[in-house]
DNA sequence: GGTGGGGCGTCCCATCATGGGAAGGTCAAG
DNA sequence: CTTGACCTTCCCATGATGGGACGCCCCACC
């Protein structure tokens, strides 16, 4: 099979199919004399597996592994639990930090009269914060302390 | 103050200063002879409100919508309930996927037993949907190298 | 045996916001 | 004048995906 073919039995687009292939997620596919890359219904079930994975949000690292300990006939529940619990936690920080997100500019935009008139309680929150036109802002020391990054 | 000052004053990072200077989010600063980009407190409060605007999730269009009508006096709050109702909405949405991610892989992780057994529900959902293929997932172990992973 | 349309190949670019780093100029303190 | 911190611009990388250009290939149709 092409890898149209291949696209359109998995579900995974002929431009993700070489991606992969580059990235080395999955192997070099055989090619024709012409150069085409020829798939079989094992590499679309694999395909597929990748796309459902996908599905969870699961990084293309994580998918990796998981495809080589689905292929492993020896491997160890532990090891695809521990993948599938990591991608959970990271997933609920993810939802912890949009949900507080969300809230606040809900409570704000909820207290907003959305009317023709200026004053506006969202521009005034992201506005807090702001120094008025007082005295400096940086103490002379200031710019020493550059503590690390901030994510 | 010198970008390093106006970076250390309002949490946005030099090289992001840079960057919005280049997208039009903030105006061209003003340079001294040698080049050096100048800031004052006005760009100082600027940029805190746009760091502000950022820790709600807002896209920098969004965000250069809400400039624009932070420092225009005759705005509608309309306007601004607007684009944050939007990216409320989206914020919404996109929680939506990430919950039901993180529910559906949830309990298929708490399905599996996370043993030495290489029985794993998890692994089950991934390939649903996969063709069988002659009772065999992977062809026969000996003829295809692994391509070596090794990692 | 031609030919045309569509599929395939590679390579480059863009996303979105951010950081890293190199090469070279500038400033301020010693 | 030296030194070191800071500034400049430019390039690259992220993560997964799509878009597009250009050129070759394949097959059906005539």
């Amino acid at each position: 099979m092409n890898i149209g073919q291949a696209a359109a039995a998995s579900g995974v687009s002929a431009k993700m199919l070489r991606y992969y292939e580059s990235t080395g997620l999955i192997p070099t596919a055989e090619r024709t004399d012409a150069g085409y890359r020829v798939y079989d219904r094992a590499d679309v079930n694999t395909l597929r597996f990748i796309r459902r994975a996908r599905e969870f949000g699961l990084s293309m690292a994580r998918i990796k592994l998981l495809v080589s300990l689905w292929q492993d006939r020896e491997r160890p529940s532990r090891e695809v639990k521990r993948i599938a619990t990591e991608h959970v936690a990271e997933l609920r920080a993810r939802i912890a930090e949009l949900t507080a997100m969300c809230d606040a500019l809900d409570a704000l935009a909820e207290a907003c009269h959305g009317d023709q008139r200026p004053d506006c309680p969202i521009l005034r929150d992201l506005e807090a914060g702001a120094e008025p036109d007082r005295s400096r802002i940086i103490s002379p020391v200031a710019s020493r302390s550059r503590t690390g990054t901030a994510g």
